[in-house]
DNA sequence: ACCGAGATGTGACCGCTGTCAACATCGATT
DNA sequence: AATCGATGTTGACAGCGGTCACATCTCGGT
């Protein structure tokens, strides 16, 4: 039985670790069924016996890489430390944005496959059970806040959430695999950071608001 | 010498035009050169006499993008009639956007083929004789009018292209194969409104200017 | 008018991929 | 102990990008 035995145990599992593993390193199009299994050892054809076909396991991947998407954000909302509720706010905002790009330059391969087999949020506004644990939700709960401190005026509200989820996965697209991905880690700051208070600026236009500090991406 | 000739006569326009229309129609994922070979009625060796691979060939296909992108946006800067100096400038720019995404939308398969592989535009700030025939420098001239008619303070120019570009492109790549994809024409042309004006307070954020009227897309 | 050279197109081949069907093996249940 | 369903294997197929030797045509120089 020390020699190879006929069935792995937990193939399943250990696809999925090796596919992120692979995604990690070469993005969504290093993913192959087949090398994978050489990888973990196994036949070729093996992978079927638990994934439908090669999509069912990106998505599976997906998934993972959501959750490490979501840690990321977490990681650097929670550092968010002001006395001020609407600076507060504010800040939560920026660093929710800063986060995800943070993400996408950490985790090239992963946030590329993230967005060639997205899981649709917004159409599933309507469970409420593990709802947060989404980006899309963590933006709209962060323009919820704002508005409630009066810094975002309810009439800007509607479409808000677009607005910030598309600046901000432009900003990170065009640096990840578009035309910015040349830029060094201080443009990339300081042209981040451009955006970022540029969106404070177009929300918090109507009153007069302390100015917000920088932000710096630890792209390690 | 009617019954197919040996020689094509003119084999590289013919796949050139062949690959435009199957980009247009599937995207760049359905651009495969024997495809191409067949529907030409050429063995599938023969492309390889005018294309050192499928790179290349994707390459002149971006650069037929490239160009159909620059008309679009074109055409709906030309129709910007305003009296007032600012409010054109104003109005040019969120028309630009909106050329942007009005492209995407309507040429979605060139549109993605274009960005996994865009030609770098950022880099070739130097070639002033073309220049202008580029979204980027289109941009960066609108840019350059609202700061020329003092409705960007000179302060937040620098960095404005990215933010612009980040936004528009953001919004467009989640409504063509993002999360979004499923907007109802209504949908979107709020959520743009709402991006493309949120962009403008950004901006003029230090004055008090006229509110800016919405935007509709022709997707057809 | 010819003839050779360079350009262009062909068919066979390689290795890679995803996917399926037939077969082998194992563990748990009866 | 026999059996059955889950799991893994082998072998095949079609499609892809890419390369090669070879066939065919076109055109310019003599």
């Amino acid at each position: 039985m020390a020699t190879t035995p006929y069935h792995h145990g937990n193939l399943r599992d250990a696809l999925v670790e090796a596919a992120v593993e692979v995604v990690r390193e070469g993005g969504p199009e290093a993913l192959s069924l087949r090398e994978l299994a050489r990888r973990v050892g196994v036949s070729h054809a093996a992978a079927y016996r638990h994934f439908a076909d090669r999509e069912a396991l990106v998505d599976v991947v997906a998934e993972r890489a959501l959750e490490a998407m979501v840690a990321q954000v977490h990681r650097r909302l929670d550092r968010v430390d002001e006395p001020d509720p609407v600076t507060t706010a504010r800040r939560r905002l920026v660093e929710l944005g800063a986060g995800y790009v943070e993400f996408a330059l950490t985790e090239t391969g992963l946030f590329r496959l993230l967005f060639t087999a997205y899981p649709d949020p917004p159409e599933g506004k309507g469970d409420g059970d593990d709802a947060g644990e989404d980006p899309y939700n963590l933006l709209n709960r962060a323009l919820d806040e704002l508005v409630a401190v009066g810094f975002i005026g309810p009439e800007l509200r509607a479409g808000a959430e677009v607005t910030c989820w598309s600046a901000v996965h432009g900003f990170a697209v065009l640096n990840v695999e578009g035309p910015l991905r040349g830029l060094s880690a201080d443009e990339r700051d300081a042209t981040l950071t451009a955006l970022l208070l540029g969106i404070d600026r177009a929300f918090g236009a109507g009153g007069s608001w302390p100015p917000l500090a920088p932000v710096a991406l630890t792209t390690s």
